[in-house]
DNA sequence: GTCTATAAGAAGATAGAC
DNA sequence: GTCTATCTTCTTATAGAC
């Protein structure tokens, strides 16, 4: 359990300082002080605050598509994949890593910062759509389901979801809206075995 | 059309830019160059940032309860009145003005500010709950619906809409999610006349 | 009510020593 | 690579004159 190097200290307390704090509430110094690093190690090994919360944001990005890769890549039923990515382990009251990042003037305005949240919320779309195609190839789900706008509302859901459990300060806005969700899915599906 | 007074000035102010910058991101010299009001006036009628943020979010609260109340309460049936929500005219890029403070970590932590946020999600949920019970009671929708979780994952999906709409720079993302949610409910529905 | 002056501290770096 | 010094601008006010 070696202490990781400064750089890779740097990225990860940035990680987690975008998370709570998004980019707008991070400054240089709150990093340096969360990584033990000191101000010219940071400016060293990095150019500034804004290309240290890039490798920060492309290395969550890469972790998030990982995990969502992990449910819905998983053996199962198209239905089964789903409800493995909704009900999977969250840290539901701190939100999504990513989507908050879509609520920051300073990253919407960066091509650079807002590229890869774009990339990996379209990949996310696309996954979710192929299972959800999955399911109505397989005679889950009726014909006439139009997976792009079924995965895109299963998206938001969880995104939505993350935003209605910070407003009330309870995990449970966020369970009942999937719950919600898992029923409409469940009554359209065709449980067939 | 008189200008209006200087501390309505400054409270609207505030509440364009919240929306777009979130609390963290707005700070009182912003507000009073946007409210053309000068340090002293916005200090004599607003004891501070906080003091003003708490102002415009009760503002911005009330109007979007408001807004909400004239979709849901019109006429129409249960799931007309639902479609009314959806489809209503949406700032979408912009995001909600509410949902958006949901994210930000000052007024989270901050119980007076996080108040009106708190309670203004809690209505919409309830009110929306109380359009699906009627729909149910009216035989629109399947006796088994949980109204509450259906009125969350309503509602998520308007709130993650925003997210992906957001996170992709496209309102498409959000209207392919609203689309994706209501060909659901509509496959639930009972389609009485 | 509104204006200007003042101020302690943070934000976001740059420069040069070690 | 890391450290300290320095710098400009911004933040969030307070104080007192007009």
């Amino acid at each position: 359990m070696d202490m990781p190097d400064t750089a890779e200290r740097l990225i990860r307390s940035t990680q987690e300082l975008l998370w709570d704090r998004g980019y707008v509430g991070t400054s240089p110094k709150a990093i340096q002080q969360h990584a033990q690093a000191g101000q010219g190690s940071m400016y060293h090994h990095f150019a500034g605050k804004a290309d240290l919360a890039l490798a920060a944001i492309q290395r969550s990005a890469a972790e998030l598509r990982a995990e969502a890769e992990t449910a819905l890549g998983g053996r199962g039923t198209a239905l089964e994949r789903i409800d493995a990515y909704l009900l999977r382990e969250r840290d539901i009251l701190r939100g999504c890593r990513l989507g908050r990042l879509a609520q920051d003037p300073d990253i919407v305005a960066n091509e650079d910062l807002r590229q890869p949240v774009h990339e990996t919320f379209d990949w996310l779309r696309q996954r979710l759509a192929g299972v959800v195609a999955d399911g109505v190839r397989h005679d889950e789900l009726p014909a006439g389901l139009d997976p792009d706008a079924t995965a895109a509302a299963i998206a938001a859901v969880v995104q939505g979801g993350y935003v209605l459990a910070r407003a009330t300060s309870s995990p449970d806005s966020f369970a009942r809206a999937i719950a919600g969700l898992r029923q409409l899915l469940g009554a359209i599906s065709q449980h067939r075995q």
